[in-house]
DNA sequence: TATGAATGAGAATTCATTCAT
DNA sequence: GATGAATGAATTCTCATTCAT
């Protein structure tokens, strides 16, 4: 599919992926600028339409690339052998906290793709979303000890609660980031807080 | 401000009204389209200028009546001598769920609004939800009997949870309402399901 | 003609006159915009044209209007029994400099025409100044008393060397006034700064 | 800054020149089209922009262009070692002259540049103009023989009743020329009738 | 007289994409 | 592989003029 961008040099390969990231994070679908994407990664405008076909593919192949990134530092978390569901979430909510330091165009970039407006790339993501959603939810709810939680209560709803409280958390401390120096991002700030949140949850859900 | 435009008969302020936030709602700011706008409304190209200056200021118009419309809806149940917080939020959600069937292209202009990121717009939204947001929280969080908690947990802890539970919840219904007919839109089936999620926070939470 | 406007009570007719002959000699013909003259004048758009058809006769208007204000105050010195040329061209080109204070917008709007480039007025334009011009030079250089001369020098040469040495004069008054307040308009300034020009020309011109 | 329109064949660089400069130079910045120029041009809309960024740089880059133009013929003159002013000016004169005939549209454009109102270029134009302008009169000042003037009379007087006669004759000409033919114009007609008033000054100013 | 809503052509500028080199 | 000149439809916005009231 894109072997003749992948034959090319990593460093190259790099400024390219980079100046795109950038430019659609930060501008939208619609928005970003083939122009300036081209002028960030110092190569001409035919070149990039040489490897890409059009700007929904380039759109659509970085999305790949990074839900592939994504996952392989997911997957071994949700995966994985812990059965504590609320332990679990922690360890994915600072895997993501962690990811939006490292990466955050490319954590922008996929978040706002879960708002994209743009009629023209709408229903293709909207593909991959569900496929991605659907496999990795289905993942994280597998493999737990419902032996963890209160007796009387919906097992289904507490998930659901306690999923949707840290993706609140979540979404609270990246309206906090907006505008911030990345530097001054400190999770030993953050997941104290976090774990507030947590304990609750624990104390109320779990038996 | 507007007094121009109010002074034409209803049935055309509705027909800009509508075509503008459909267009607005669907394609965010930069890419709503004042040519579309006005097709659909069936008026001349010069005649939005000439009621609202540009399109910046149509835009922030739309904000500024709409959320005069979510007010006035909103206003008297916050303000409302409910002290039962659970309670309050459920009466709050079944208005907003309410308000989805009714205004669908009002309440995604809305709640786009706030994921808005053009340049041209962001400061002005910023400053109008900033002062709306501290508003309706101070209310809704007022007038408030902690007594119903539970003695051992954090209060503001359990708050935020149970905001972001019926958050999350509220996004789960417009997810699944997207593409659909909104005649088939049931709060029979919505409202008990919601219910759910609050029994098992008062059970959890309350003591 | 403009009889419909000439009906109007005076104050009203001044500030059309004063908003249109501001918009035009700031903006020249085409940036002119009828929609500013009639917000400055605080009459309705519908009117303006009522009175004068449409922006070009508005324009020729304001041009007969002024020219005529100028002639009436020009014609006793031209026609009059003043017989040295030297004496005749300082006391026009002293009412011109008062001209210039007490009637700016004036002055600009009259000077600004004979550089008016636009198409739509051009002709019209160029036939009311030949006209004009034609007849205040005539009677400029009638009534003459050419003995005034030096014997060995031509005459017309002289003459033109008089008028374009004021002119000139005029035109470096006018930079340097430009963008200061015209209250600092000192004529005890100009007016001994122009007779040693004067007196050059005498001295060398004359017998 | 402009290598890339340098960079086109010569054929095409010119037709963009002289259709934008008849452009400007017949309606003034504001009112000049840039549609109007693509099509005289032959070039697409995207392309002009490509090139110039906007109107308002192409305009610039037009009034850097032809005065630079316009120094390389005038400055060998200026500089030169002639000492009689009034042979200076001569000499200048019938190069400007001349270069109406040869362009007539840049020497219209440069002219009226200088008249030019918009709002948009002005202060960028009086930059130039006032850099232009000292360094050449500085130039066209120096190396004068002052014992060429006659002895009672105010020499600074004298050298600006000369310039101030000589653009006199200048505008005479060019006011004559409009609309007529330019092949009809003719040198052999105008520069013994310049002398006329040339020798007048030498006869009356000289010693 | 007087109003101001309504028109629509035309303005400058942007942008993804193509293609000859 | 690599360039960047070239395209032209689409963008927001302006403006003189008309006309029903």
């Amino acid at each position: 599919m894109y072997s003749k961008f992948f034959n090319l040099r990593t460093e190259k390969q790099e400024r390219i992926i980079n100046a795109a990231v950038y430019e659609f994070a930060n501008k939208g679908f619609d928005n970003a600028s083939t122009n300036e994407i081209v002028k960030a990664a110092g190569i001409s405008k035919g070149l990039l339409f040489h490897y890409f076909n059009n700007k929904k593919d380039l759109y659509l192949f970085l999305y790949d690339y990074f839900l592939e990134v994504l996952m392989e530092k997911f997957n071994p978390k949700i995966d994985g052998d812990e059965k504590d569901f609320l332990k679990k979430c922690r360890d994915v909510t600072i895997l993501k906290l962690d990811l939006i330091k490292i990466y955050p165009d490319m954590f922008n970039f996929l978040s706002n793709a879960h708002f994209e407006e743009s009629v023209e790339i709408k229903d293709d993501l909207d593909k991959r979303e569900k496929k991605m959603i659907t496999e990795s939810f289905s993942k994280l709810y597998s493999n737990i000890d419902y032996n963890l939680f209160a007796e009387n209560i919906d097992i289904e709803s507490a998930l659901k609660i306690i999923m949707w409280t840290l993706e609140g958390f979540s979404n609270q401390q990246q309206q906090k980031i907006k505008g911030k120096s990345l530097i001054n991002l400190n999770s030993e700030e953050i997941i104290p807080e976090m774990d507030k949140y947590l304990d609750t949850l624990r104390k109320t859900l779990y038996r």
